[in-house]
DNA sequence: TTGTATGCGTTATCAC
DNA sequence: GTGATAACGCATACAA
C-alpha cells in the first residue's frame, strides 16, 4: 500500500511545480510539449491517480451523474440505464447506478448520499413522483429528471415513453396491413401505461374510421396472476429497445405494449 | 439555487463554532444535548447538506463501495447486487453500481473513476479476471474482490458459487428420490460453470455407486443458438435466489444449472 | 464542553 | 511557459 502519491510528488519527480502538473492534467495545450512529456512520464512512473475529492472540492464540478432506478432487475430500467450511460459517457460524464428497489427509505438514503456527493445531476424513477424531496435537490442546484414518471401537476422535468402514441402506432400498423379485427393483449388496466396504450389503440381505430368494437381487449392481468420471479418483481419478459430522449419529442416504442413498469 | 450553505453558516446561525457543528455531525455524544438540538435545528432550517468531497478529503474515508457488474441486465448479477447492497447498507456503506457491459474499455474507465473517487472497496465481475489492473488498485490500498470469477493462479480475493457442489446436490437429490436415469440439461460446455456442475453431477453418481452412464447430458448450446435478447446478452431466463457469501463457505444453489453467467 | 488553528490535494490567479 | 500561493469545506489536535 503506497503512501498516496499526490500532485506534488509528481511535480517534484518531474522537476516542475505542482501548478504545471495541474496544467498538464486539465489544460495540456498550455504547457510545453517537452515538459508535458516529462510530467506524464512521472505520472505513469509514480502511478499517480488524481484525487477527485480534492478536485471536486476546489473545482466545484464532479463530472458524475446518477440514475436511481426503481428496480435494477427490471429489464426496462436496465435498458434505459444503458442508454443513459451511453449518453453520459458521450458527454464526458460517468454514471452511478443506484437501486431503490421500490423502497422509499432506500430512495431517500441514496438521494441524500448523492446530494452529499454533489453529483451534477440525478435521473430517477421515483417511488412517489410527487415526493417533496426533489424540490430540495433542485433548489440546491442539482437538476433532477423523472424517468418514466411524472408529477401530477406536471411541474417537474421528466422523460417518458409516449405510450398513447405507441398504442396508436401499433394498431395503425395493423390497420395499414389490412387487418380489421384487432386484439390488444395486456394489462392490468390499473397501470397507467397500459391505459395509455389502450387509448392510443382506440385513437388509431378512430383515425381509420373503424368502430371501437374492432378492438378486442384481452386483459391478461399479467402482473397479478403470472407466477415466478417476473410477477414478484412486477414485470414480464420483454425486449423494448427504444430509449426516451426528451420530453418534447418522446421516442416511440413499437413494442411498448409488452412491458410493465 | 441557494448559495451553498456550509458548516460555518450553520455554526453562525446556531451561535456556536464550526467545530461544534462538526462534532454534532460526527460525534453527537460529545456535545451537550442543548447545543446539539440548537445545531440540529439550524441544520434543518438552513437545509445544510454535508459536502462529502471536503469530508473525504480531510477524513480519508469515503463510506462508499462499488460493484462493477459485467451485465446489468443479467438477473444473476442484479440478484447478487441486491445482496451486496443489503450487506453494504448494514455495514453503513453505500453502494454504487457500475455496468461494464462486458466492455473492457468501460471497465477500465469505471475502475479509474472509482480509483479517483477513492472508494473504500470494489467488487467486480471482470471481463478478464487476470487483468493486471486489479494489482494497481490493491497496491494503492483499495480492496478488490472478484465476484463469480477467479484468477487462474487463484491469487486474488474472490467470491463464487460452488457450481460443483451445486451439481452434486441437485443430482444427489434426484438419486435420493429414487431416480436412476438422470438428464442434465445445460450448456455449452465451454462455460466453466456448466463444466463444474457436470463434474458435480458425476461426483454425485460416483458417491451413490452409480455408473457415469446413468447421466445423460443434453447440451443445449443455449448461449449460441438461443434467439432474441437473452442470447444477445448471454443469458437465458432463470430465477436463482441464492447469493454467494464468502469463499470458504460458498452458498449452494439448487438451481445453479439454470443460469449462464 | 466548546473554540482556535491547521492541513487534506487540488485548481486558479497572479506574477515572473 | 512556468512557479509561488491562496482558497475550497470540513475534521481534528490542542488550547481554553
Amino acid at each position: 500500500m503506497k503512501p498516496s502519491v499526490g500532485i506534488r510528488d509528481v511535480a517534484q519527480h518531474a522537476g516542475v511545480s505542482n501548478a504545471t502538473v495541474s496544467n498538464v492534467l486539465n489544460r495540456p495545450d498550455v504547457v510545453a510539449p517537452a515538459t508535458r512529456q516529462r510530467v506524464l512520464a512521472a505520472i505513469a512512473q509514480l502511478g499517480f491517480v488524481r484525487n477527485e475529492s480534492a478536485r471536486q472540492l476546489r473545482a466545484g464540478r464532479s463530472r458524475v451523474l446518477a440514475y436511481v432506478v426503481l428496480d435494477a432487475a427490471n429489464p426496462f430500467f436496465t435498458d434505459v440505464a444503458r442508454g443513459v450511460e451511453d449518453a453520459a459517457r458521450e458527454a464526458g460524464f460517468a454514471l452511478f447506478l443506484c437501486n431503490s428497489a421500490s423502497d422509499d427509505g432506500r430512495e431517500r438514503e441514496y438521494l441524500e448520499l448523492l446530494h452529499e456527493q454533489r453529483v451534477e445531476g440525478i435521473l430517477i424513477t421515483p417511488v412517489d413522483a410527487d415526493s417533496a424531496r426533489f424540490a430540495e435537490l433542485v433548489n440546491r442546484g442539482t437538476p433532477v429528471v423523472l424517468v418514466d414518471r411524472e408529477t401530477t401537476d406536471g411541474t417537474r422535468c421528466s422523460v417518458a415513453v409516449d405510450d398513447v402514441l405507441g398504442g396508436e402506432l401499433a394498431v395503425t400498423h395493423l390497420i395499414e396491413n389490412g387487418h380489421t379485427r384487432i386484439a390488444m393483449v395486456g394489462g392490468p388496466m390499473s397501470i397507467q401505461q397500459v391505459r395509455d396504450r389502450h387509448e392510443g389503440a382506440l385513437r388509431a381505430l378512430a383515425n381509420a374510421g373503424l368502430p371501437a368494437g374492432a378492438l378486442t381487449v384481452l386483459d391478461t392481468k399479467g402482473l397479478q396472476v403470472a407466477e415466478g420471479r417476473g410477477a414478484e418483481r412486477g414485470w414480464l419478459a420483454c425486449p423494448p429497445r427504444a430509449v426516451p430522449r426528451r420530453r418534447s419529442a418522446p421516442t416511440t416504442c413499437s413494442r411498448s405494449a409488452c412491458c410493465s413498469r
